[in-house]
DNA sequence: AATATTGTTATATAAGACTATTACAATAGT
DNA sequence: ACTATTGTAATAGTCTTATATAACAATATT
């Protein structure tokens, strides 16, 4: 499971920084397919803030098919595995990493400290 | 000058980004002391936000004395040098980072496919 | 069947960010 | 002096985020 941590000075709303949280955790390995979330109410405690926030983040996880929810049990990780053209994915691919740069570069990051800091990333997963 | 560039996704505020960046700018040598900033008016048109957004960015810095403005000749980097601590520069980059990732992964990319897409990048640019 | 637990929905309230617009104030250039 | 350019300020309106609170709906447990 998850250790969610909220950052109330870095400006990212809460129920973003849930979203981001569960989808970096899923594609770490640190959250398995199926595997249960913490419920609505009890993360809500868990970050002291109000249950609609999770339930915000819960939702927008769930239109995206990341996660699956049933009232009365609770939320999980779902099984998706969503098939695009390779063309597009690729193009999807670039386009994301060249955002990516030219804000990183706005910030004065060197290619070099960039990469060096995702490869940390890559090793520092399980 | 900085090629200054806004997320609208990321969810931090238009002129939060203006001041990261141009407090990073200043940090990283990109930004000369005496240098004279984008007019309030001309930095809003690039980045397409009102000038209010602009003019609470260039005031909060001036306030912390990086800036400094004389109505009716424009805005200029402060002489007091700046220096962003080692923690705060490697906060961020880790921060931008995670973001990217998350984001990447959520499009269901490997982290192999994204630095290999960054490395190609790497030896296109400039 | 009754109860507890889970997610869902709704209303009201408040603060912050952003925009549009207008006007004012100080300086530079002509 | 005049005009253009610069930063500053103020108002009003909208949207997003987050809260508190309450109620509802589906499922699991007893």
């Amino acid at each position: 499971m998850i250790d969610f941590k909220l950052d109330p000075k870095n400006g990212i709303p809460f129920y973003r920084q849930i979203i981001d949280q569960i989808r970096y955790g899923i594609a770490t390995g640190k959250l398995k397919i199926g595997e249960q979330l913490p419920t609505v109410r009890g993360l809500a405690v868990e970050l002291k803030v109000n249950l609609n926030t999770v339930s915000k983040a819960y939702r927008e996880l769930e239109i995206q098919n990341t996660l699956e929810t049933q009232q009365g049990t609770g939320t999980f990780v779902g099984s998706i595995e969503i098939q695009i053209p390779k063309e597009e994915r690729k193009k999807k691919l670039i386009n994301i990493c060249s955002e990516f740069l030219s804000i990183a570069s706005s910030y004065g990051f060197s290619m070099d400290e960039i990469i060096s800091q995702l490869q940390d990333k890559r090793g520092g997963v399980k």
